[in-house]
DNA sequence: AATGCTTACGGGTCACGTAATGATT
DNA sequence: AATCATTACGTGACCCGTAAGCATT
């Protein structure tokens, strides 16, 4: 599991629809298909269902969307903070000097 | 960033040694090594210091190494919660029938 | 000289985009 | 017919391992 399967995943979930999801991330709709492909081989499980003209998450997706949506939420912040701290790189190193 | 990054930092941060780190991560020391420059690169600074026969956290680095080992533990616990739902899968569909 | 991190190099995997296909309305 | 997800196909990027380089002890 990698991160960018997350970020199709949840970027599908959000917007119900493979085409929105695609534009969101910068990518063409057949990576962001794959990714969820990839993702529900590996969970053993679908994700969504695709017909009626809408994509909708099914009770496994809703339960693991909440999750995946959390991950990347930890992720951003992580660079985020990474930056924080180059801006302020006060203090000396862990245990002193080497 | 993606997750074979983070887990090429902590490891390295876990065992403050690249070579154990690879042989935990299976991986030789090499791609590794790259990992965490691509990482430090990324954030703009790096995370260890290298010297003294001994790779040891810098400041940085040690605040940030909490919050991957964080985003790690998550990601983990997305598949194996995943698995559980698969063993498990009753109910209906979100929205019912579609 | 020995240990260990890093960089160079070549190869194989895989994620991407375009285009064709299938399914549904 | 139109829309949309999927699959096929070729290409480019990139991650890996091996090997050479460099620093420190």
């Amino acid at each position: 599991m990698e991160l960018y399967q997350l970020r199709s995943f949840v970027a599908v979930a959000d917007e119900r629809h493979f085409g929105r999801a695609a534009n969101r991330l910068h990518l063409s709709a057949a990576p962001v298909s794959r990714a969820v492909r990839a993702l529900e081989a590996e969970i053993g499980s679908t994700l969504f269902v695709r017909g009626a003209g809408e994509v909708r998450l099914i009770e496994v997706g809703a339960a693991l969307h909440k999750r995946a949506a959390e991950i990347l939420r930890n992720a951003e912040s992580f660079g985020q903070y990474a930056r924080e701290l180059r801006a302020a790189p006060r203090g000396p190193t862990l245990g002193g000097t080497i």
